[in-house]
DNA sequence: TTAATATATGAGCAGATATTCATATAACGG
DNA sequence: CCGTTATATGAATATCTGCTCATATATTAA
């Protein structure tokens, strides 16, 4: 299963140290990348971006995403165990919030990206 | 297939024309899913990681990463098509680098949520 | 209590994704 | 030219993910 790898011909010892060494700033790259799986994906994704302006239920947010109420239920579970969203309950309703701003912080950078690269496409 | 999904009972049709409004403003969500899943991979995270200290070729990575040179490059791929990463020749060896500074943004980001996600836990 | 509403969740299936393996390409040395 | 090195890529397989369907839970009403 683990066959040579590539350690017979490492190239550049001293960069894979390196790189290495600032793997420790960033420690927990495996729930950095789940977070950023949670929001790629473009329904729970759209979910967010809708929360930032308001709080919704279930219902509401399948009906934005097209979707039926168990599916946007599964992915909102994805983004509440990944602890992006919370609720609040009124009667039988469950209100969906953004916990905080990081999320309107990721998407407003990727716009960012997004439209850099299409502007380039256009130009160049 | 497409049932009656939850169009018989919506509950705030205000919220949802609010919310597609809003969507207006990230117009390119597919685009901006795409980034984020691509991300959304803790090896091509650690890749993206690795080249904002210093360029390193597909062998250096593959070592780093812990998998074949093939892995290496197939991951590298998307992050080529995701316009994340660029190359220069030098002789047979391509060394790749970040195209701009986006994904650092992002990934600071990303490492903040978790790390008060941790302090969340640790001290709730 | 029973019925209805709103949401959650587990199982199972279909589609997507990552890795391996084999092969292709590109640059260099002889 | 041929052989070697570094990387790319297509196909096949194994794993993961998202959806549907059925069912469970929680709240309210009667």
């Amino acid at each position: 299963m683990n066959q040579e790898l590539c350690e017979r011909r490492i190239i550049h010892e001293d960069r894979l140290e390196k790189a290495r060494k600032l793997m420790g700033e960033f420690s927990d790259i495996e729930a950095m990348s789940d977070l950023f799986k949670a929001i790629g994906d473009p329904g729970r994704l759209q979910i967010l971006l809708a929360l930032d302006a308001q709080e919704m239920c279930v219902c509401d947010l399948a009906a934005l995403l097209g979707v039926s109420e168990s599916a946007a239920s599964h992915q909102i579970r994805i983004l509440r165990t990944m602890n992006l969203v919370k609720n609040r309950r009124e009667g039988q309703v469950l209100y969906y919030r953004l916990v905080d701003d990081h999320v309107m912080q990721l998407a407003r950078v990727a716009r960012d990206h997004v439209a850099e690269l299409e502007q380039g496409e256009t130009n160049g």
